[in-house]
DNA sequence: ATGTCGTCAGTTTGACGA
């Protein structure tokens, strides 16, 4: 089976673009984040038409997050349990396959603009909360995918600029510090259980030719617990989308289960 | 190189967030 995220920076300029790839690629569910949108406007009725069940958890404006699976999605929890948020990042769901059920955690990870700003401590937070949820998540559900944008590049091979950006939002000490601390929970990087291209980037900037440049950052990800590793045949980043007319600034990342 | 998008308030432009 297949499983993706992709970050569509506004799914209501992006739904004919999220309906065309989903056309060209009928993965078996896809985590979508920052649908700017309500659930009131949420496309319930395309997507059905398209053949998915749909869980959402959007707001004004801002952030939304929202689950797409071929089988019906149960168990939704949407923002981090006992964690007060006024923003819409958390959506998880669980989803009915062959080899038992599957918990999919779809997250949109605060930005944080800088280290040092009021938002870099709500980021950390942020991150605290999430990874004292997922240790019991982890405790309840032993087949679990923890997907989204994480808006981290955990490593120097994840960044255009490492050297230039050291230090800068997504690239700091801490936030890296938090990546590892998920992967300690026993969540591995699916992405990196491969040989990879070089520079392999899921985002780059609207401004200064970033894509055409390939000046970007691998800050979009799909992390598989214990149970799961043994099944990950492949993990991809489908740089294809971001080649299109009125692009999300995303491209959309694939995880293949056997 | 304060570079580009998307949204909103509220009027065709600025503020905010990324």
């Amino acid at each position: 089976m297949k499983l993706a995220t992709w970050n569509i920076n506004s799914l209501a300029v992006r739904l004919p673009q999220v309906l065309d790839w989903l056309a060209a690629n009928p993965v078996d569910a896809l985590g979508l984040q920052e649908l700017k949108l309500v659930d009131e406007k949420f496309p319930f009725d395309a997507l059905k038409e398209a053949g998915y069940h749909a869980a959402a958890f959007g707001q004004k404006t801002y952030n939304g997050v929202a689950i797409l699976s071929r089988t019906p999605i149960t168990d939704v929890v949407r923002n981090i349990p006992q964690h007060t948020d006024d923003q819409s990042r958390v959506i998880a769901g669980t989803l009915d396959t062959p080899d038992g059920p599957l918990r999919l955690v779809n997250c949109y990870f605060v930005n944080g603009q800088a280290p040092g700003t009021e938002k870099f401590a709500y980021k950390m937070r942020w991150l605290e909360a999430l990874h004292r949820w997922l240790q019991e998540e982890l405790k309840v559900h032993r087949r679990l995918v923890l997907l989204g944008d994480f808006n981290v590049a955990p490593e120097d091979r994840d960044s255009y600029d490492p050297v230039g950006l050291k230090d800068t939002i997504h690239h700091t000490v801490e936030e890296r510090q938090h990546f590892q601390a998920l992967l300690q929970l026993g969540l591995t990087d699916a992405f990196r259980l491969f040989d990879q291209p070089e520079k392999s980037y899921s985002w780059w900037d609207y401004r200064m030719l970033g894509f055409q440049k390939n000046r970007g950052l691998r800050i979009d990800h799909i992390l598989v617990s214990e149970a799961l590793r043994g099944r990950v045949i492949a993990c991809q980043i489908d740089r294809l989308p971001r080649k299109n007319p009125q692009p999300s600034d995303h491209a959309p990342v694939v995880l293949t289960l056997g």
